[in-house]
DNA sequence: TCTGGGGTCCTAGGACCC
DNA sequence: TCTGGGGTCCTAGGACCC
């Protein structure tokens, strides 16, 4: 069967909602996130490119770079709105698609070219979106999910890219390697090293040199080179995990101090869990030293949903693991996710114990904020790191 | 004044069980 | 008479993505 997968990716999304919200951005070099002194860049307009900004840059070298850039922080909540606009018109039109993250979409349109073009239907679906929502977004059309994310990011800004069956391995070949999907900073190095640039050259190595050098990743790479790849949508995915970290201003070593942000961020994932009525079993905590030394630990805990129940946990266990080196960043994550009603044990009678409690304090920040209500023990948000 | 925050997946080693 | 071996759970770290 021949395959149609397209792929669609809101151009700069950040940027180009910003520019909804105040046109007066167009045609200027604007970058989100590299506020602060310890931000990076989380998006950037082509404007800002042009000096060298891309996403992931530090602040500082950003600001070296461009200036006279328009610096904004940036607001996940009106990105998330949009996406969600987005995300609305796409599922009115599509027959099957898969959400890949807040910009970027998979929509399956095999069987659709014996009615009419996919390459057709994919432009008309690609000018709604910018008609309804202001946005730009670019597209590409290909055999697999992987070439057709390639083919975006050839046709981005704000185009397209049709790769015909047949011309995958014509139109993979002078591409550096760096655009294949899943291939990163350390594998590119570790090519380079090779004299390996392009993706003809890293075909030319061969599938067994491949599979001795990065095992199964290896495999993989092989049949992205050769222009193969999955064509299976993902219409709807469970999280495994959900977390919080922070990056302090400045440096912080006053356990107590640590501990009571670890407890706010208990508080709000706690919050998170509860509203998708799921439990969770595992705990783990992130330390970043100031030398960029990255620590995780985790530990299994009772399931649980409370902050009440998390937050002893939480003391326990970091008093046994941090040992009083000044940290950039702690983290708290929570996995291990059990459904509410798979559990034998005593947490329903506890539920309902808690039940009128943490429904009072729930609806509050429902309604007013996940800010509104704090525990006092816990570092009231904005004020350990002023920016 | 280098290096955010929210995620996923993979590897590798150890404990433990039968 | 050295140290089977498969399965599962757990932990830590790292690469990668947006």
């Amino acid at each position: 069967m021949k395959h149609f997968l397209l792929h669609m990716d809101l151009d700069s999304f950040f940027v180009s909602v910003e520019r909804m919200k105040d046109p007066t951005l167009n045609g200027k070099p604007v970058i989100i996130g590299a506020v602060g002194r310890r931000g990076v860049v989380s998006s950037c307009s082509y404007e800002a490119r042009q000096f060298g900004v891309h996403s992931a840059m530090a602040g500082f070298k950003a600001h070296a770079l461009c200036p006279n850039g328009i610096f904004l922080r940036g607001d996940m909540e009106s990105y998330a709105k949009y996406s969600r606009m987005v995300t609305q018109i796409i599922a009115e039109k599509a027959p099957l698609f898969e959400k890949a993250s807040i910009d970027e979409f998979y929509v399956d349109l095999t069987g659709m070219d014996k009615y009419f073009g996919c390459y057709q239907w994919a432009q008309e679906l690609r000018h709604t979106i910018t008609r309804e929502t202001g946005l730009p977004i670019s597209f590409g059309l290909a055999s697999n999910k992987t070439l057709a994310k390639m083919a975006t990011n050839q046709a981005k800004p704000n185009g397209h890219l049709f790769v015909e069956h047949g011309q995958e391995i014509e139109f993979l070949n002078p591409l550096p390697i760096k655009e294949i999907p899943s291939l990163g900073k350390k594998t590119q190095e570790f090519l380079q090293l090779r004299k390996i640039h392009t993706v003809e050259e890293l075909r030319g190595i061969g599938e067994a040199q491949l599979l001795e050098w990065f095992g199964k990743f290896g495999q993989g790479l092989w049949r992205k080179v050769n222009g193969k790849g999955s064509v299976t949508i993902q219409p709807y995915s469970e999280r495994k995990s959900i977390s919080k970290e922070h990056t302090f201003h400045v440096d912080l070593s006053d356990s107590n101090q640590l501990k009571s942000i670890l407890f706010g961020m208990a508080e709000q994932l706690a919050h998170r869990l509860r509203l998708e009525g799921r439990m969770v079993t595992n705990l783990a905590i992130k330390m970043r030293t100031a030398d960029f030394d990255t620590i995780t630990r985790q530990t299994v805990i009772p399931p649980t949903f409370y902050e009440h129940e998390l937050i002893p946990e939480i003391t326990t266990f970091f008093e046994k693991i941090y040992h009083k080196k000044p940290l950039r960043l702690v983290g708290l994550r929570l996995a291990g996710f059990v459904e509410k009603g798979s559990y034998q044990t005593n947490v329903f009678e506890d539920f309902s114990k808690n039940k009128k409690l943490y429904e009072g304090i729930d609806s509050v920040k429902d309604k007013f904020g996940k800010y509104s209500i704090q525990r006092a023990s816990s570092t009231p948000r904005k004020r350990h790191d002023q920016r």
